[in-house]
DNA sequence: CTGAATCCCCAACGATACTG
DNA sequence: CAGTATCGTTGGGGATTCAG
């Protein structure tokens, strides 16, 4: 096998980490939480939850992620069946991402997640600042 | 400021990173998936979702994980409020981790999404497999 | 039993420059 | 416009050791 993005093959191959917590097994968890836990990764699906996007204007989009970024995220969510590629031979090459079947089902979670951060922003932040106070 | 864990300290640094997808100031949103992210937080809200544990039995229950990272991760969990410690002043010293009212809301989506995980494990290896497949 | 401190590695990320 | 190549940084995480 061709090491695509190292640490991803890596997530291969330890089938371990189970917590037996009623997930036996739990190696899947990691797997998928490992991708939901990259830096743009849900920024992406997010956005591809809203609109069909090109490169360039998810570039735009999504702020703060660097070409490269965007090019890693995007294939390794395409290589997970959560986004869909389609590529027009025009001039300019045209590229339209979107979300798979897959991915869509899994916009629900993230939205949930992004709503429940949103949600508990103020309590967090509270949270920490009690802590540090009490701490050094 | 104490330098908890310093990439932690950091994640209330930056306050750019946003979608703009409907959810303008997405930097809690990565706030809190940053924690999400990390390897073991996951597990541990699992676990102590089942019940209350103490130190010792969440380093067995939760395999793989290490002492290190478990301190680690209780206090960034803490942290946050979503777990609550309670120091027994024994000897030896007993500890008891369980969720705060946030933990257990949290632990709601978490398990949403381990469940996603595991209903889509076979999907995404397949994914995986056509697209290594495919390329290289 | 709980946990703090040290050392070290490496995968994720970023900046930049180049190509079809 | 979309994508690749290269290189440097860094912080998450593991192993180990010491301490209350």
């Amino acid at each position: 096998m061709k090491a695509t993005t190292r640490g991803i093959d890596e997530m291969n191959a330890g089938v371990d980490n189970c917590v037996e917590a009623g997930y036996r097994g739990a190696f899947p968890v990691r797997n998928i939480l490992d991708r939901v836990g990259n830096k743009w990764s849900v920024m992406a699906v997010l956005r591809l939850g809203r609109r069909t996007e090109r490169f360039r204007a998810l570039l735009r989009a999504v702020d703060g992620i660097s070409q490269r970024m965007l090019t890693v995220t995007l294939r390794g969510l395409e290589r997970d069946g959560l986004v869909h590629r389609d590529v027009f031979d025009t001039l300019p090459p045209t590229v339209a991402n979107s979300l798979t079947p897959t991915g869509l089902s899994l916009l629900t979670l993230i939205t949930a997640l992004a709503d429940w951060a949103m949600q508990h922003e103020a309590a967090v932040k509270a949270a920490r600042a009690e802590y540090d106070r009490r701490n050094g």
